[in-house]
Parts: C-alpha cells; sequence; structure tokens
DNA sequence: CGGAATCCGCCCTGATACTG
DNA sequence: CAGTATCAGGGCGGATTCCG
C-alpha cells in the first residue's frame, strides 16, 4: 500500500480484496491504528502525534498520514503561518471508523487479561 | 512477530503495546484477518484455507496459523492417520473475536460503497 | 496431505541530515 | 514546526525443493 507518489488521490489497491481484506489493509499496519486511535480524540498537531504515539519515527509518520489521507480517513489542514502548523483530524467518513477501532481495543484489552497469567517463564532457559 | 523459533508458547511481545497494538498485531497482518474470518464459518482444513484464501501461499499459510496458535487464538488437531489430516479452528477464547472481524468487515464494506465512485479516472494521464 | 527447509529479492523501516 | 531526501539494514514474503 505505498507506491504510488501521486498524494491526495484514492488509489484503487485501496478497494481490493474483500471487505475484511480492505478494513484491515487501511486500519491494519504498524502504525495506522494507534494513529486513528489518537485521532478520536480529536484534531491534533503534527508533534502532538509524534509525542502521544511512543516510537514512531517521523518520516514513518508522515507516510501513514500520508496514506490515511489518500484513503480518505484523515484529513489534513496546513495553516500558512510561520512557524507552520498542520492539524490532522478524521473526515466525516472517517468517524465512522471510532466503534470499530474501540471495538478492536476492546477485544485486545480482554485478550490482555486472558493472556496475562499464561506466560510462559520457561524463557529463563 | 515472527522470531521466537519455540512454538506453542505464548510470548510476550504479543502483550506488548496498548490495547489497539495488541489486539492490531494478532488480527493485522497481510494474512490474518482473512484466516481468522474464515474460521468463523467453522473448521478447516490446511488446504481448505489455501483454497478459500485467495494467493496465499503455502509457507504463509503455515507461519500465519502458527503464529495465531501461539497466540492462542487458533488450534491446531493433527489426526495420525495417512494421509494425515489436519484441522485447525477457533479456540475458545478465539472465538470472542467473532464480532471484531464482523465488524470490520462491515465498516470495509461500507468503505468500499462510500469510495468506491470516488476513484479518481486521472490515472488515463 | 501438510508441512519444513532453503534461497533470495524487495520494500519497509529506521537513522541522519537538510529545508522552508 | 513540519516536513523532505538519502542511505542502509533487516525481515517479510514468494518460489522452489524435499519429507513423513
Amino acid at each position: 500500500m505505498k507506491k504510488n507518489p501521486e498524494y491526495g488521490v484514492l488509489r484503487a489497491e485501496y478497494l481490493q480484496g474483500c471487505s475484511v481484506e480492505v478494513a484491515l489493509n487501511i486500519i491494519g499496519g504498524k502504525w495506522k491504528g494507534m494513529i486513528l486511535y489518537t485521532l478520536l480524540d480529536g484534531t491534533k498537531r503534527f508533534n502532538e502525534l509524534r509525542q502521544i504515539i511512543p516510537g514512531i519515527t517521523q518520516r514513518m509518520l508522515t507516510l501513514q498520514l500520508r496514506e490515511l489521507e489518500d484513503c480518505g480517513i484523515v484529513q489534513r489542514v496546513v495553516y500558512p503561518e510561520v512557524p507552520p502548523r498542520v492539524e490532522y483530524s478524521l473526515t466525516e467518513f472517517g468517524q465512522t471508523i471510532k466503534p470499530v477501532i474501540l471495538q478492536i481495543r476492546e477485544w485486545g484489552s480482554s485478550y490482555k487479561k486472558a493472556m496475562g497469567g499464561h506466560l510462559k517463564q520457561s524463557n529463563s532457559n
């Protein structure tokens, strides 16, 4: 999901595959979920996102935001100021992903609870 | 999520990160979603999965199933027959992922509907 | 039938430096 | 502040071969 150099254009590849694949192409990946989860909270500036999401590099944040923008999920607004200010937020359609992300989070939480005690201490070998 | 050579052991890395990341580590990736979606339907044999999931290679199916097994989401049952028969199914806890996958599919479906008409024909340039 | 093992290319990702 | 440019490495994933 990262070959077309033309930004701001919904690419056909985002619509390939069954519905499950289409959705996971958008919210899957290493950073997309966290970015979207962060944006559920409301509009965020670039460096805000960088601080909230642990471990993400500037490059990756930029690239992933571009893809989400291309998907029509995230909106990017540039304010012509000095120093520049860029704000990211969910688009109107992007808002519809909120219950999905929240349910994913809930399941992840229950998974941690269920599996937290099952960690083998055999890695002390 | 693919370095530990010891199978059948829940690895700590599956529990790292916030709940959203934990969940997406399990259902994200290129094939996991489709595999889980297929298994929602019930127990499947190895080659059944291979036929149902378009484009997956034997290697990838094996690797992804192993990871899902390590996560405690998928159960692998080997029948000592000739020729061998191996059946995969969701574990009891794995069943809890069903509403998540279904909601992901639903969102993907609405995404296709919403964006299907927005494809730029500008690639005819 | 259901794998395991090996080889290998590509691209994803990180690190670093530079810019408007 | 919010990027872009460039380079380098590692691992993801495909193709192929072999096995019980």
